[in-house]
DNA sequence: CTTTATAGTTGACACTATCAACCTTATTCT
DNA sequence: AGAATAAGGTTGATAGTGTCAACTATAAAG
């Protein structure tokens, strides 16, 4: 029944994962959008990580950023201190509450990706990897390269 | 440097996805968003389709596709004919014009695809679709079964 | 013929994405 | 040094997406 193309393929994944995502991280107990999650995660992984090198490194707007980073300084998960090296900047790091949270959300999404692949053996999974980031690479290789 | 979760993979390859469809639709002359166009496309590939019969072949909320609905008949791209059957519902169908628009989002979408699949093989390919058909599966009918 | 279910519409709201304007601090050029 | 320019970050505005609840009108079931 469902359409086979590339375009909805990918819409009925990303709504399915998306959705099972949530859904594990609110059995985790957290409240917080996927924009912010990642946005921690970026925080997280990206040590000496400022605004503008997490709006990179995810290849968001910065503006996006700016206010995902408020909403976690709202919930106290990350902290910002002066960047000695620049003063138009400050650098992130995750508070204490911001690590529990991490560790819920690294649950979640280890969860989530059980439900997903359960049937799938590991060849096949690293296969899509190495596919989707194929296709990824393909645009954003062609697009700096237009530059 | 990039992320190499399931889910940062996935959001990259929408985005990469999306934005690269978006560049094909323009180029093609046409001004309708994503949600718009898969909606078309739900009426062009459904014959004798209603809004409800959309809604579940896409699974998604009836009120977006009663307002995608809505943007589709105020360009004229799809025609609505009251139901034989059933008082409460119209059937859908393409305008001359919403065919016309049709093969162009054909041509974008193709194209798209060749940007993003350049480099892989049809094997790749079809493993790809299969390993995303897959998960997509694997929460579908836990959903299903589950009620 | 009343109750209940279904098809569709509308309003409200949260989340995501993008652009432009703007302020502040760094850097570059002369 | 001082002016011009660039970069980091914030804010406002707007378009698009997704979901829920309330509502109407028809249809089906009892």
């Amino acid at each position: 029944m469902s359409n086979n193309s590339l375009s909805e393929t990918l819409h009925q994944l990303m709504h399915t994962y998306t959705n099972l995502l949530l859904e594990g991280i609110r059995q985790q107990g957290v409240e917080l959008s996927v924009t912010n999650i990642r946005t921690l995660k970026g925080v997280c992984y990206n040590p000496n990580s400022t605004a503008l090198s997490i709006s990179k490194h995810m290849q968001r707007d910065k503006a996006q950023i700016t206010r995902a980073l408020n909403d976690l300084l709202a919930a106290e998960l990350i902290s910002k201190t002066d960047n000695p090296l620049d003063g138009r900047s400050q650098l992130l790091q995750l508070t204490s509450k911001g690590e529990e949270v991490m560790t819920k959300l690294d649950t979640a999404e280890e969860w989530t990706r059980q439900q997903l692949t359960k049937d799938l053996s590991l060849v096949e999974l690293a296969l899509f990897f190495r596919v989707s980031r194929t296709m990824i690479d393909n645009v954003s290789n062609s697009k700096t390269t237009d530059k």
